[in-house]
DNA sequence: CCCACCCATCTGCGATGACGATAGGTAACG
DNA sequence: CGTTACCTATCGTCATCGCAGATGGGTGGG
């Protein structure tokens, strides 16, 4: 194998153009090299490639169609491989590891990660569910390169974060649960019967606050929902997560006179590594998608 | 795009063994060859493969652990190109149009043609079946390159051909068929019914002759299993349409004095084109698992 | 401290491959 | 039937590329 990428390329610009002079004025060559390269291509591979009948253009043979479609194959495999190198030049990541939590809503993510698939194909992804602790903390431990969860007010300084948008919450009830035949309650009611309240081990996690003297506590939205649906209290939800079709239809919402904020949907990313293009682009994507989703 | 198809294999060599100096006495070349092209590749690139810390062997950065996959693949890509080029350049075929008797076993031709995918897998296939004529025909008219049909008395001069094996020919009726309750029967007791030959236009065929008065014909074993089945009359079938799962539960086999001679499976092509390997290799793949079905 | 080993760099040289010119051949046209 | 306009193959010349070998800096082991 002594040939050489440029005799292939020349023999698919050749092949393209029936004609050796052509090719050689489009690739800014002599034709005399044209013809050269072919004709020690052609003795490399130990096959003629064109039938060359003098006058009449020159034509692919049999073996020399057959070629053809392995050295467009590897032309095109020569092109990747420069492309990539562009990319990475630029500073495009070979893995992106993405930490979200776990309550995040799945659509516009997987929406996202879709399009991201298509837009860098060569790129590796690895994806972590996590409570809401364990974002940053696979951050700061290096384990993820860019996190995705709901604004609370314990956050490290050596990440960097942007708000992509905001998902509201809810007043919900079980079906059999006293509450479910109000339609309309005010904080004095809610206080009488037992609040389950998403806590994190540290405070300052959105969410809500304590209204009443009885509460159950515990890590995950779901994991609420699912004691809602027991009739075992009423709690304060994000939006998505009530309209789960699994939920969806034992859940009461309750119009009530007063919710928590809206969760706040951040991006999270270390301080001291900036994000590559394809970070960049998956943060624009979330966003777009979040605000399509609000 | 300046790099070289040497300078990849140089890097796929340099990282697998990690060491220059290792590539350079594995490929035969200077050190510092391996040295200056690894540096040029990285140049062209616009990107450092390896970490070079003096005295450690050299490590692939994250770039390089990328585009080494790229590189690999070029590499083999372009190996790919070669061995196609070997194989044409020992006649190996492009395409292989094969044109088979309709009536032939399925069992062993599937088989060959997915083990044939196998052994060259580059190879393009083309298909065709048709009554007994008409693979002489395809093959006469260069629509064909290889056919099977069962031997037959009008072979046209301008066609080799070679056995593969035979199958034998069994007797038979439909269950509802007065002679369905004889388990032997003889010449005359045949001669009595109604007889269901096949027989193509031309005389000279295989499959046997006419026995008493009263015959109908047809061209095709499967559309007369069809009327052996309707109670139409008895039948010489070759004993691979018998077995078919379709046929099988509803025809009985009769034991008679006196059956045609076997069918004998041939492979047939121009006598003044040679076979190539594709086509050499699937005569011997057709041969043995003829033997093995008959 | 010396030796073995590794990688980068420099220099000289040879093979490779480009160019331009030339030759030969076909098709279209007058 | 010559002329013209193409096309491709071949040849001679020459620059360039990239190899080999030598050299030097560096590290780790005996």
């Amino acid at each position: 194998m002594r040939w050489n990428l440029d005799q292939l390329r020349l023999f698919v610009e050749v092949a393209e153009g029936a004609s050796f002079s052509a090719a050689a004025r489009r690739l800014q060559r002599a034709q005399s090299a044209v013809s050269t390269a072919i004709a020690l291509l052609e003795a490399d591979l130990g096959l003629p490639l064109f039938e060359r009948s003098s006058g009449r253009p020159p034509r692919l043979t049999e073996a020399g169609q057959a070629l053809l479609e392995e050295a467009r194959e590897v032309v095109r495999q020569a092109q990747r491989l420069d492309a990539r190198a562009l990319g990475l030049r630029q500073g495009e990541e070979v893995l992106l590891r993405l930490a979200q939590d776990e309550a995040m809503p799945y659509p516009p993510v997987l929406d996202s990660l879709e399009a991201l698939a298509q837009a860098f194909p060569a790129l590796e992804m690895r994806l972590a569910s996590g409570a809401q602790g364990d974002v940053a903390r696979r951050l700061l431990a290096r384990q993820a390169d860019l996190g995705l969860l709901f604004r609370h007010e314990h956050m490290p300084a050596e990440l960097e974060r942007r708000a992509l948008g905001s998902i509201a919450m809810v007043t919900v009830c079980g079906a059999g649960h006293p509450l479910a035949a109000r339609t309309v309650v005010d904080r004095r009611e809610l206080a009488r019967h037992r609040q389950l309240l998403v806590t994190p081990p540290q405070s300052g996690y959105p969410g809500g606050e304590q209204v009443g003297p009885q509460v159950w506590r515990g890590d995950s939205f779901y994991a609420m929902a699912e004691l809602v649906l027991r009739n075992l209290g009423w709690a304060w939800l994000p939006v998505h997560v009530v309209q789960y079709p699994t939920y969806r239809p034992s859940l009461v919402e309750l119009r009530s006179d007063w919710t928590p904020p809206p969760l706040v949907v951040e991006l999270v990313w270390r301080r001291d590594e900036p994000l590559g293009p394809a970070a960049r682009w998956l943060a624009e994507c979330f966003a777009t998608r979040l605000a399509a989703f609000g």
